[in-house]
DNA sequence: CAATACATACATACTGGTCGGTATGTACAC
DNA sequence: GTGTACATACCGACCAGTATGTATGTATTG
């Protein structure tokens, strides 16, 4: 029932495989062969595809990763309640549905800005397309937050966009140091924390 | 002028040797034939010293890397400021001092376990004990602000703690995403925010 | 004190395996 | 029939690791 020819597929075959064994091996370490026995294609088809290893890693980014993690992002955007709530609310999904080989596996985004960032600059431009495009949004939830009276009014929020993305990365990060999930729920609590102090200061200083 | 054997020099050598390539290149693309080029040692002397590549590597995080952030931590621990103000300080310095090669390479630490932990039980084993260390130091640090009035009393130090570190290597590493350090100082610009809120409401509650 | 014995500390040359990439050929679709 | 979409076989480079040999320092013994 296989169909003899299917550019399209094929190609998407590739980045789906390619997006997994980049996210569990790392860019360099990914083989190409096995990839390749993934899918059922042959390198002939790979090559004709992609001009090389790198431009594959960089589809993989462009094409897979943006849109993926485009998908988490506008739920901030599209709703009408307060973003800290729905932050928070991201923040309780991501403990409640932690298990240790998500956590080990860690963020595809995240893993690879730290293999590839500092050592190539292709790579390093379309990494910081997907981050920048994270932080954006954030900083345009919390400014919204701020115009409706869920958001503390003295707040810099670019700031505090890229402090959130660099803290959530990082809270992923030093989880893959722990035996289970333990350490990342832990580091996830101490950053709900810090997003509760977003808020206006009305709840927190009613004791005074 | 050469001395003809020294058994401990030529193994810190190749320690250093090798904590740098690793640095740079991450430990699976850390190159053995490039680590003996640097330091002159060969292939032989090294497998004298160590069984294997990851017998390597271990050794560079127990006893390179271990000591050389435990150097960091104890400033938080002898003096007796608070350590809220010496983690602010701290931020202030790394903004200061931030420059474009090392926000490239990022910090050892989150590196290797980023790449390893997930991959290598042994390797999380130790890169765990480097990292939990630094919790530790942190929340005790944590602690004693709140014992001499310089800390938030309701804070959750071990919490507080683990989220710090998650944060700062996150810092690190989303910074690496930059073009040069805009991105990594902006982020610990929002980190420091956070750490104002360590401290006990009286300040920032003075005007309610 | 000197000769011997032995372990440590290297040095050199090589191996098998994997890697990304390519050259060349073929079958399908329009 | 002509370009697209594959398939197969192969290449040189590099890799970690090893087999083997040698020089050096040190303890032992006569």
């Amino acid at each position: 029932m296989k169909v003899k020819r299917n550019p399209d597929h094929t190609r998407d075959a590739l980045l789906a495989a390619a997006f997994d064994e980049i996210h569990a091996q790392g860019f360099r370490a990914a083989s190409i062969d096995k990839i390749l026995a993934r899918t059922g294609v042959t390198k002939g088809a790979l090559y004709h595809h992609f001009p090389n290893k790198a431009a594959l890693g960089q589809a993989v980014v462009n094409e897979v990763l943006f849109e993926r993690m485009q998908e988490n992002w506008q739920r901030l955007n599209d709703a009408d309640s307060d973003p800290v709530s729905l932050l928070l609310a991201m923040i309780d999904d991501a403990i409640a549905h932690a298990d240790r080989d998500t956590v080990a596996l860690g963020c595809p985004l995240n893993n690879l800005v730290q293999e590839m960032a500092g050592l190539d600059e292709d790579f390093r431009e379309c990494l910081n397309k997907v981050q920048s495009a994270w932080r954006t949004a954030l900083a345009a939830a919390l400014t919204r937050a701020q115009q409706n009276g869920t958001g503390r009014p003295g707040l810099d929020c670019n700031q505090a966009a890229a402090f959130i993305v660099g803290a959530y990365e990082g809270c992923v990060g030093v989880g893959k140091c722990g035996v289970g999930t333990e350490v990342f729920t832990t580091c996830l609590r101490g950053m709900a924390d810090y997003l509760h102090t977003l808020r206006p200061a009305t709840a927190l200083q009613a004791n005074c």
